[in-house]
DNA sequence: AGATTCACTTTCCATGATGGAAAGTTAAGC
DNA sequence: GCTTAACTTTCCATCATGGAAAGTGAATCT
């Protein structure tokens, strides 16, 4: 199964919501992406060859528009982060303070 | 309950990770923090810096050491980013291609 | 008391990310 | 051939981030 991995290529906010987005989906239209993420042109232009040259996405050109889709590796990737971020969310939600290692501050 | 909030002041890596471990526990010193993220003391420091701007932290000082330990407001604010880091992640997990709104590519 | 150490804090500096705007590119349509 | 659609690149300005080194102030030592 997937080892939690910390990816910082994902993790920016934009490309983290491309690729969830994409991870749901087989591919989608740059244009559908780019509106439902609420970015311009160039940003996702600029973000998706980021993803791309890590190897996680795959444009595909088909007439007029551009298809975007996850290659294994970017699911996978995104799979690692995913696991991380709940592993490190985990830590958090030991339901607050006074946790597992007993801390107390200097009034404690 | 707790909306979900994307917080980028959160969601830096560093960030995330002292966030994280200080939700845990009530508070924890400057020195387990650094040593249990593995970053050096002026890193630490700027970032504590930032999230104390942010109202999310506090420092408070006994004798040598600093005390960190997240402000009611910086737990809700982490809690809001975790909500929506887990609204994001359940687009991803609708388990992989073929989702809900049946897009397909060029080849589909 | 003065020197030293500890535990951070700030400054300095260099690099890399990020975004908006505008210009550039290319296939498709007229 | 000219225009349009759909991106891609370039240009530019700003901000974030980190390491190294200098700075600060409260202990502790001599």
């Amino acid at each position: 199964m997937t080892q939690p991995a910390f990816d910082e290529t994902i993790h920016a906010p934009i490309r983290l919501r491309i690729c969830a987005m994409l991870a749901a989906v087989e591919s989608a239209e740059f244009s559908v992406v780019r509106d439902s993420i609420g970015i311009s042109d160039s940003v996702l232009s600029k973000h998706a060859k980021v993803l791309q040259t890590a190897g996680y996405l795959d444009l595909a050109k088909a007439r007029r528009t551009t298809w975007l889709s996850l290659t294994a590796s970017g699911r996978a990737a995104l799979a690692g982060h995913l696991a991380e971020l709940r592993r490190i969310a985990a830590l958090a939600e030991l339901t607050g303070p006074t946790g597992p290692t007993g801390l107390t501050g200097p009034e404690g």
